[in-house]
This record gives C-alpha cells, structure tokens and sequence, in this order.
DNA sequence: GTGATAAGTAAGCAA
DNA sequence: TTGCTTACTTATCAC
C-alpha cells in the first residue's frame, strides 16, 4: 500500500510503527506546532493487536480503514490503493479489540500492569506505561479544575459569610448606639433633675450646671419606692 | 525510502502529504487518545516550502532529517533508509526559513495578513490563518489564566478587607456594650439617689447605707462649699 | 473573525 | 512512581 502510495503524486502516509510478526501495530504521532521551535512531542502513542489468525498485511491495511484514522487521511491512502479497502475485515472482538480498557489500565496496580506487561516487547512495554501515564494525568488534571472551582466556590461562600456577619454586627453597632444615645440622654435629664432637687435645699446659687452627679445604689431598692423616669 | 522501510520488519513514518510537483511538504498529523473513541484531529499542520532549485526527492528527504521529527521517529527511517541522509541540504534562508515570526503574525492586522497571503496558495493561506489562530489562542489561554489568578487575589483580598471590617465592628460592639452597662449602672444608681432626694423629705429612712454618692464638680466649686465623697 | 473557556496533554516539580 | 500544577492546544460557544 505504501509502496502504491509512493507512486501517486500524492502521498499520505502515518506515523507507525507495524510489528507484523508480533501482530501488533503501534501508532505513533508526534507533533510541533505549525512553524513554531518548540521541539516535537508525542502525542498519540495507540498500540492495537492485530488479529494475528489473519494474514498480517491484510490486518494491517484493515486497521487502516477501521475507522482510526481520519477520513482525510484515509482518501489519500483509499485513492492510491483501492485494492486495500477490500481486504476490510470485521474485528473480531476479543482478539482486535484492544486488550485493556482505560479504565482498566488507569485503575490498575502496579503489580497487575507487570503482569500485564509480561510478554511484551520493551517498545510495547513501554508504550503501555506512557498511555497508563497519561490517563492518571488526565484524572489529576480533572482533578486539578475540581478543586480550583472548589476552593473557588469556598472562597465566594465565606465572602457572603463574612459580608453577613459585617450586616449583623453594624446592625447591632447601630441600634447600641442609638440606645446608648438615648440613655444618655436620659441620663443627662435625670442628672439636670436631680442637681436641681439637691441644690434647692441648701444653696440654690452656687452650684451650677457644670456638677456631674453618679450614684451608684447596689440591692436594696424599696418596693414601696416610685421611681421617676426621664423622657426617653 | 518508504518502499525501503516497509520491507523492514519495522517501519516508521509520518503522516505527510507530499506535493512534489509544487516543491511543497505538507505534513499533517491527527491524533487521537490512545483506547479512546473520541473522534481523531489534526494535530499538525505544517508545511515548508522545499527548495525547487533542488531535485525534489533529495529536498524531500532532507526535510525528512531537517528536525522537524524527533530522533526516536527519525532513527527507525534512517536505519531503514540510510541513503536519505547522506542528500542533506543545507537550508536557504529566505527560501525555507518561516517568513513571519509569530510576534509579527499574532500582531498583524487582517489588513496585513490579507496582504501576506498574497501569492500563496490555498492550503498556504490555511496553514498560516491556522497558526495565527493557534497564537491567538494561546495569548487568550494566557489572559485567561491571568484572570483567573486575579479573580482569585481579589476574592481573598475582599475576604481580608472583611475580615478586618468584622474585626472593628466586634470591637466597637464590645466597647459599645462597656459604655452601655456602665452608663445603665450610673442611671440606676442616679434614678435611685434622685428617688430617695425627692422621698427624703416625706419618709428619710428609706435611703439605706448601700448608697454611694459621687459628685464632682468641674468649675464653678465655691469656696465655702464641702463636697461628700463616698468610698472608692 | 474574535475572545473566552473547558478538557486534555506534556513538562516539570515535589515527595 | 505518583500526584499536582502550569502552559499550551484544541474544540466549542457566543457575539
């Protein structure tokens, strides 16, 4: 097929690596972004068995056409190589399936994936490792934004929170100090009331406005008594 | 070179579209996330322009070893395909080297772009708005970050201005509160002195010995005039 | 077309 | 090795 397509003027080909003995194709895709100098990295790193009861080439241009690649890519190839689309066979599920799911792999010890691992050459091994890797990340990136909204959300509610508590205490402030205000006013009637009731007896004249009288009385108010109260 | 590689047990290479009529390499990679279903993408888009003074293949392969793909990828190609590198060319610059840098892309003005895309051709023009865009958003991930971040100093620091603000009015509260029992106990102990004055005349013994009395007297003290005090 | 944002990826750090 | 975080890329949405 690569040969076919190298003959067309146009060629469309893809990043993988085939290990036809062992029946599996490993895809590998690096990328660079367009023009820029950062250096190339791997970004798709897919490992597929291939049904190995097949012939191995005709697996291989099935896997092809299996719906991985885009159908973009696969018109260039198709155009170049109809005979391939015809070799199109249905994977058997199980054997063309792939042999561990995320989920499974993510979720996996240590232990299992050695086990897992046993029997696999050091590219596989090491392709299989890499994928493990980078479904955790994508469960700690997850994870990472959980906890920002989270911590976020926290941040919002102890903000209402406080600003509650900031209503409430002003409003206590407010009303104290209205009600500080009046007995002060009460106070000061009662006092004005009582200096002119003492000064009266004995010397009306001499003391003035200025006296400032505190009486403290502790218990013992009589029950008979009818205390006076000032406009409040 | 890609007939070489496929007749190796193991063969590497990479999605490309070549043009060689043009001159033009355009190298496209889709991904896909290993084992999942989601649907593949392009990843990489690039193209350089290969030097037409060249024979085409030799710039084609030199491209191949330019350092655009990664040694890992390179090194499976060159081991199946050695010839390729001794047609190493040197780039011309001017002729293979990026025409904008990205400062100067992200920067330009669709006027300006408009006028850089003159004379490429269709998939050029594509290839270059495409890595416009990519700027783009990566200045808008940025500024997005940023705000992120922001948004986060300012809840906290709303949150201490708060804070702070709780802090005074709970202490404003709590001396409020002070003054409000003193002045209640002056009250008390006023409204009793002022009782037993008025009482005093009619029934004298009702003023019992828990009294306390203070008078202080700013100015106008006459001389002749003697001041009780009471126990501290 | 532009800007914003969510999800995913790799790099790099820390334990 | 594991988990976290940052920067970047892509997809997607709204305007």
């Amino acid at each position: 097929m690569l040969a076919e397509a190298q003959s067309g003027m146009l060629i469309h080909c893809c990043c993988f690596v085939v290990n036809l003995d062992l029946g599996y194709i490993s895809v590998r895709c690096w990328k660079r972004s367009p023009g820029c100098n950062n250096k190339a990295r791997l970004v798709t790193d897919h490992s597929s068995r291939i049904a190995q009861s097949r012939h191995k080439l005709s697996a291989f241009t099935s896997y092809m056409s299996e719906g991985f690649w885009p159908a973009e890519c696969m018109q260039g190839m198709t155009s170049n190589c109809k005979a391939s689309k015809a070799l199109k066979v249905k994977k058997e599920a199980g054997e063309n399936a792939p042999v561990l799911s995320d989920d499974e792999l993510v979720a996996m010890s240590v232990r299992e994936l050695n086990q897992h691992l046993r029997g696999l050459n050091k590219d596989d091994m090491a392709r299989l490792k890499q994928r493990r890797r980078t479904l955790k990340n994508r469960g700690y990136a997850a994870s990472c934004r959980i906890k920002r909204v989270t911590q976020k959300e926290e941040l919002e509610k102890q903000k209402t929170e406080l600003q509650r508590e900031v209503d409430k205490l002003a409003r206590e402030n407010a009303s104290m100090r209205l009600e500080l205000d009046a007995l002060r006013a009460k106070y000061e009637a009662l006092q004005c009331f009582a200096r002119s009731v003492t000064r009266s007896p004995l010397s009306p004249g001499k003391v003035g406005a200025t006296s400032v009288i505190t009486i403290v009385k502790s218990a013992n108010r009589g029950p008979g008594s009818t205390p006076f109260s000032a406009p409040s």
